[in-house]
RNA sequence: GCGCCCAUAGCUCAAAUGGAGAGAGCGUUGGACUACGAAUCCAAAGGUUGCAGGUUCGACUCCUGCUGGGCGCACCA
């Protein structure tokens, strides 16, 4: 709510600029504005003099002075000054940001949430890992992102759906079921020997268990067998990973499945609609797409010679659906693995004339478990934590969504285990968390006092009360409260929840520093009830913040 | 061989669509609890941003070439 009103006033600037010729009329410009890091250059300041300069040709400080200098801005900047050859400074006042103050206090965050999206339609697939084993780290790392996107996005004016797709169909379902089958060959006393192709996971093992205890008869033909068994283990295993994903606090409003694709003739559809696009011809008995044509990139395989389509064709398919449901952007959480695929399908977009430019695919590094400071190995060996279950049991679910969100996405993350379960200042998750609990203590031991705290829910209070917030370290808590709304503004624009992250520590850091030089409960009770807004306001910033992280606000610890 | 990503303090990482003297945490050293929770705070030390060029008023950020690491190059999904 301040950068907003910034903004407004250099807007304003420019117009009285172009209406007295300074500036040229079609001239159109966001001015940008940011937050020094040093505390001498202001509270905000803005480069956009250099941008002009370019466009002017003329110095930026010559140009920054004629903005300033046409800047109506008095009642909220105790001054502006122009430094550093062109840059424009603003020192806010102290009035105006105990004014801001008392609108957060009396109104809540909600009301001065930064409107990115504008109500844009979103959907959000993420995870969708397939139905053949359990969730392990690296998905619970695209969980914990695609999951605190959503509600970033969500919370910064996106209609966001969350969808999970999930690959139901083809050769790896077949592989599934036979793997299934062996194992229940293998229990019934029979000698088999287990391909190194197929899935070898305990999980296999238990699932035949589980039928054998309940002494499923099965067909006759094996083949037969193996779709029934495909199908019982796929739904058994997307069970569990449904359960994975509520307890690690992610839940999704689709499930779509490859099959229904297949049930509804949506990939027969889409691929004569391929065909008469002229995009598609026959070599070796196989269908082939030029996608080479599109993107630097070689022909793919739609239809093998055997009759069988890939999943190339089942995934345009589906995209192809997601266009056809009309949502303005559409975002993908791939790991990373999956890069060398992103230029076939763009290809596949293009030459269904879709707007690649809405696809926004975003790539997740892998993860690395530490363990007593050394790498755990990531196959699904024993003793190993490779699962997101195990992961959860050993960290819990809050420390594990923190630290998949302390880095941006393309960069590989070390996860250590030991740290993660540290209980102690050492831990970021907690440092943020302890300081919202320190809050509740504070305002708990604020009523067991005996001070007034009605205000507090009644909102009955005079905004003179704030007046008497004249420390430096108020003053600077209230500006970095207002970041709030940057960092989400920020964030949201460029998909990097890890920005609110490392917002949510400075915060807790600058409340702790706060919170060991000053009291909040003191003698004089008026002073006591404006560092007490100061602080609730505060703790509902750190719990928001924390919320879209999926992260929780305890109120002790 | 071709392509994508990464390289920042001893370690793990930030740096806000190119901005002002590159910041945190951990670790190290030294300090602060008879007042709201010490899971906290304060201070110090720690850097040629992998290397070499280039673009720019300005580069960790963009471009080119190297070096090192990860990943991908199926009629698998």
């Amino acid at each position: 709510m301040i950068k907003p009103e910034l903004e407004k006033r250099i807007k304003k600037a420019s117009e009285l600029l172009k209406k007295k010729g300074l500036l040229p009329g079609e001239l159109n410009f966001e001015p940008h504005i940011e937050t020094p890091r040093e505390k001498d250059f202001g509270d905000y300041s803005t480069n956009l003099p250099f941008i002009l300069s370019k466009i002017l040709k003329r110095p930026p400080n010559q140009i920054a002075q004629m903005i300033k200098d046409h800047l109506d801005v008095e009642d909220i900047c105790e001054r502006t000054s122009v430094a550093g050859g062109g840059f424009l400074n603003f020192y806010l006042r102290d009035s105006f940001l105990k004014d801001c103050l008392f609108s957060l206090f009396l109104e809540g965050l909600h009301r001065f949430m930064p409107d990115v999206g504008k109500g844009k339609k979103v959907l959000l697939e993420f995870v969708s890992s397939n139905p053949t084993g359990p969730l392990h780290v690296g998905h619970g790392r695209c969980a914990a992102f695609g999951d605190a996107l959503s509600r970033l996005l969500k919370k910064t004016g996106f209609d966001v759906t969350k969808e999970y797709y999930i690959n139901d169909a083809g050769k790896q379902m077949e592989m599934l079921g036979e793997s299934v089958y062996l194992r229940l060959k293998e229990l019934s006393g029979e000698r088999v020997d287990f391909p190194e192709n197929l899935y070898k996971g305990e999980y296999v093992k238990e699932i035949a268990k589980e039928l054998m205890d309940r002494k499923v008869v099965l067909p006759e033909e094996k083949s037969e067998s193996i779709k029934i068994l495909a199908r019982y283990a796929s739904e058994r295993i997307m069970g569990e990973i449904k359960e994975d994903l509520e307890r690690f606090g992610v839940f999704f409003d689709s499930f779509k499945k490859e099959s229904d694709l297949f049930g509804s003739g949506m990939v027969e559809e889409t691929l004569s609609f391929l065909q008469e696009s002229g995009y598609i011809y026959k070599k070796d008995g196989a269908v082939w797409f030029r996608t080479s044509l599109f993107e630097n990139d070689e022909d793919r395989v739609l239809v093998k010679s055997d009759g069988e389509k890939t999943y190339f064709t089942s995934d345009i398919a589906y995209h192809r659906e997601k266009f056809l449901r009309g949502y303005d952007l559409l975002i993908n959480v791939w790991g990373s693995d999956h890069h060398g695929y992103v230029p076939r399908l763009k290809a596949a977009l293009s030459a269904m004339n879709l707007d690649k430019e809405k696809l926004k695919i975003i790539l997740i590094q892998f993860v690395t478990l530490l363990k007593d400071g050394r790498p755990v190995g990531m196959s699904t060996r024993e003793g190993t934590y490779t699962t997101l279950r195990e992961l959860v049991d050993e960290v819990g679910k809050d420390a594990a969504r923190f630290f998949f969100l302390t880095r941006k996405s393309d960069a590989h993350l070390e996860f250590d285990l030991d740290l993660a379960k540290k209980k102690t200042n050492e831990n970021p998750v907690y440092y943020v968390q302890y300081a919202h609990a320190r809050i509740e203590s504070i305002l708990r031991c604020a009523k067991d006092q005996g001070f007034e705290t009605g205000f507090l829910e009644d909102k009955k209070i005079e905004r003179e009360i704030l007046d008497l917030l004249v420390l430096d370290e108020e003053m600077e808590l209230v500006k970095m409260i207002f970041r709030f709304f940057d960092t989400l503004e920020g964030a949201a624009r460029n998909l990097e929840p890890h920005r609110l992250t490392y917002y949510l520590i400075d915060l807790a850091g600058k409340f702790h520093t706060y919170y060991n030089t000053t009291r909040v409960l003191q003698e004089d009770h008026k002073l006591t009830r404006a560092r007490m807004v100061l602080v609730k306001t505060l703790k509902d910033a750190l719990k928001e913040g924390l919320g879209i992280l999926g992260v929780c606000a305890p109120e002790k610890m």
